[in-house]
DNA sequence: TCAATTACGGACTTCATGTATCTATAATAG
DNA sequence: CTATTATAGATACATGAAGTCCGTAATTGA
């Protein structure tokens, strides 16, 4: 069990674009480089971020990818849901009614990290960085 | 990103033979009918478990699988290891060095799932379990 | 108006892993 | 010796991750 790699560069791209905050928005041409990723690649996971409301997206010549409003309240659990989906990571497929009762040990220990995740916002991260990336 | 099936299988497997713990050993079979899963399939589960110590197994008539000492003190997470492997679940493939930020932040808030999931031990469930399974 | 630039979306390929089955082997009880 | 049981290897199949290719749409600047 392990996050993708589209997490990865998801969380990643994130944190330098909360680090950078330009006015102009940034292509993802240079964005892909920074991380060895291919631009189209890359593109498909910034769209889930889009959809997901925390960057906005502009065409054309100096088009590229920027942060939205509120962007100091995104939280590492808000990307990696935008990327991984919110279905929990344990579904018991034993009939034993509603109710398992290792369903609910392991969820809740999964709520432990949410909650973790919840917490730790990017901004909070970029102001404790001296280096960058 | 989600726990695989075979350890949804061990749990219960594993929370049943806590509950039983019955001087006979347990055949396979009997297990796995109990979870609709193919024996041979379950068997290669449950040889994980008895290479990670947690149970043993005894071949020949009248064999199967038991508890070994020590057993009250099985956690969650020691199944889950045995049967996930104890990789972390995130590995920032960027190249900025030993000490990534955001890999130091996924993997503190794992650590408190893990926590979690180390404290819950399987005999403390069955303690509070009327009905078994 | 035209051309260059940029994001978006669909189809597709490739690869790794989970899930599962089958069969042969080894060990043990009666 | 035979039946029963776990173990291990080979194999097959499905699914999803990772990534590529290409066509379309939108926007800027000349």
């Amino acid at each position: 069990m392990k996050y993708s790699k589209a997490t990865d560069y998801a969380l990643h791209t994130m944190l330098f674009l909360t680090a950078a905050t330009p006015q102009k928005p940034m292509g993802v041409q240079q964005l892909a480089e920074r991380q060895s990723v291919s631009p189209t690649y890359l593109s498909k996971i910034l769209t889930k971020l889009v959809k997901a409301g925390m960057i906005e997206s502009t065409t054309g010549v100096n088009g590229g990818y920027r942060l939205k409003r509120d962007w100091e309240n995104i939280s590492f659990l808000d990307i990696i849901h935008a990327i991984e989906g919110t279905a929990s990571l344990f579904d018991c497929s034993f009939e034993h009614g509603p109710d398992c009762p290792i369903q609910k040990v392991v969820l809740a220990a999964e709520e432990k990290m949410e909650e973790q995740l919840r917490n730790q916002k990017m901004s909070d991260l970029v102001r404790n960085l001296n280096i960058v990336n």
